[in-house]
DNA sequence: TATTAGCACTCTCAAGTCAAGAGTGCTAAT
DNA sequence: ATTAGCACTCTTGACTTGAGAGTGCTAATA
């Protein structure tokens, strides 16, 4: 990213600003009135002429006025945004919703995806946790079938997963009850999967584990399981698109953006990266690894408990986005989400 | 809804028929050649200006070909339509596809509609069977934190419903797990929430019970539970919508179905009536009691175990919808839906 | 050398015009 | 009762036009 004196930095910032709030290309006039700098409109034009020329702004047409390219938005967001503060109501506001909200981890979520998705005005999307990364609770087997059951892990935080499992042996429920007593009882409390895993390979080396054939079912199971799935993918406020002028101008694309929500394995895509990295997570335009995505832009955060990830809360939206209003609200849901998680 | 004469009735079936086909009005002369009747057009205009009085038809604009009226649409679905059997390929790719949805009864109907949804081509929505509804199969009291515990019900069909309440007085896993290994023993097999109600109720007055706290808890939450939630709601295919000329024509309309596909207890009350009726109900236009969907049709059966409803799988699209495909598609669904419920 | 005033030029957008096409309603003939 | 024929209406798309916004360039200025 080329550097740009600083006359142009604070030009540059202006046009940002300016298009974020019309969702119109901006002239050099404009922009004359809205910086404080005494210049004239025409050295502003030589100005955007040469960041045009590096990349930052285009013309959708001769004499339109200009466009921040995904590069000016990149070159905006890394070094001239000012990140607003939350007011102490605002936060006041988010944490008092979402620790109120009623249910169970998962209807936690699905509140706090839809008001951050009120506030902002964006469609909002949230990665739950996984089985994988679930502490455990409680486990129940559940017989369906002579062939079926169903495994139902209850995490920590009260989120539910459960799988249905073929098992090629006949079984009774009471023997499966003893197995769930067995496990509740002796293994599952506070672990991962993972963990009782290794466990269950300890008993079963040590030769005196009554149920081996179970626990090596449910370690098959187990490894199954440890992929994220589709399901566990929250969209929230996907109308919200149909505000922005950008895609109501542009049916295809309002539809494509519609269908992607409804694919949601698509959205755990591209939030995939933002699950191992630390901080608010910004991609911009084309930077999205995924051709759908490619003139939207992605704001999101983890939210963990002690060192370990547990899921992604996100804000999608057109590239034309108020990063400094969006980032720190993007944030502090995170937080709370982590501090929720933490206490439960 | 008047009558009207022989040759007025198969005039009204052309124009419903071209009209559903072309998604535009059609005029006098396409129907002339249309239908075998040797009518000139002259005719057929004075005929069709005869229907518009009636209120089967009306015209856009004079000199416009004619639309046909929700009343049209009525007509005809009640009078004139012909039902198009379904193939035994076709019954046999729906009863295939579904019966072999892998994962819990969520799953089965969560493919369903996708099924159905694809193959017509129209939103498809499925309320899936409540709590109230539900044969139990198996029931977890899993201890969340000193106030608040969680439910899980385990139906028949391997449905799960789970919900958090708060309860007053400390209570250990161990105890809870004591409860649910006795509830699933003695009672929850094979009986719905009101049957274990009564149950409880019985052991209480019997003075017996040592967990009559609880069993009350497990009384009063079971009555908090048995309303439809917006939860059971499944909505897939909603970007089909984007493919019916009415909706693009008018981005309005679209954002506002998109939206009651987001609010979903809008489905719900949509649905209402059809959890009570028999057969496939047909409800077109202005019959549907929301506003929302005045100028859509919905056409929706009941799936059923024994002589209980279970739920409800219905197609949304606009009034222009080929109904004598649609139906049989939604009937056979629901059918095969009932078959897999009965067997399970 | 950097800035700016001024101006010609370009492009979009909305409004207006026009002709073609589709379809009707009416009348008069069959 | 039906229909041929025709005038009339309304939409639609193409085309034109003028206003408005904004630019790029040039020449003057500090």
């Amino acid at each position: 990213m080329e550097k740009i004196d600083r006359r142009a930095e604070i030009i540059l910032k202006a046009v940002v600003e300016e298009y974020v709030r019309v969702a119109e290309p901006v002239g050099s006039r404009t922009i004359a009135k809205r910086i404080p700098l005494n210049i004239s409109s025409a050295t502003i034009r030589n100005v955007m002429s040469d960041l045009e020329e590096m990349g930052y702004l285009y013309q959708p047409h001769t004499s339109a006025g200009r466009i921040p390219t995904s590069e000016g938005f990149r070159y905006y967001v890394d070094r001239l945004m000012e990140v607003k503060e939350l007011g102490a109501e605002e936060k006041e506001a988010i944490a008092g919703t979402i620790e109120s909200a009623e249910g169970d981890a998962l209807g936690v979520l699905k509140e706090a995806s839809r008001l951050l998705s009120d506030m902002i005005r964006q469609a909002c999307i949230v990665i739950a946790p996984g089985p994988d990364r679930m502490i455990l609770k409680h486990i129940s087997f559940v017989r369906l079938s002579k062939e079926k059951m169903l495994v139902i892990l209850v995490g920590k935080s009260g989120l539910i997963q459960n799988r249905v499992f073929a098992y090629d042996e006949e079984i009774s429920q009471a023997e499966l009850d003893r197995i769930s007593n067995y496990l509740n009882a002796e293994i599952v409390e506070g672990k991962t999967i993972q963990e009782i895993r290794a466990h269950i390979v300890r008993e079963l080396k040590r030769d005196r584990a009554r149920y081996d054939r179970l626990m090596k079912r449910a370690l098959d199971f187990s490894e199954r399981v440890v992929s994220q799935s589709a399901e566990n993918v929250i969209v929230e406020g996907q109308t919200k698109v149909f505000e922005q002028p950008e895609f109501v101008e542009n049916l295809e694309r309002l539809k494509q953006v519609m269908r992607s929500f409804e694919e949601k394995s698509v959205l755990l895509k591209l939030l995939d990266s933002t699950l191992l990295s630390e901080g608010v997570q910004i991609s911009i335009g084309a930077e999205n690894a995924l051709e759908e995505f490619k003139d939207m832009s992605l704001v999101a955060a983890g939210y963990r408990r002690s060192d370990s990830t547990l899921g992604t809360i996100g804000v999608i939206g057109p590239v034309r986005m108020d990063y400094g209003v969006v980032i720190p609200f993007v944030e502090y849901t995170a937080q709370v989400l982590s501090r929720i998680f933490e206490e439960k």
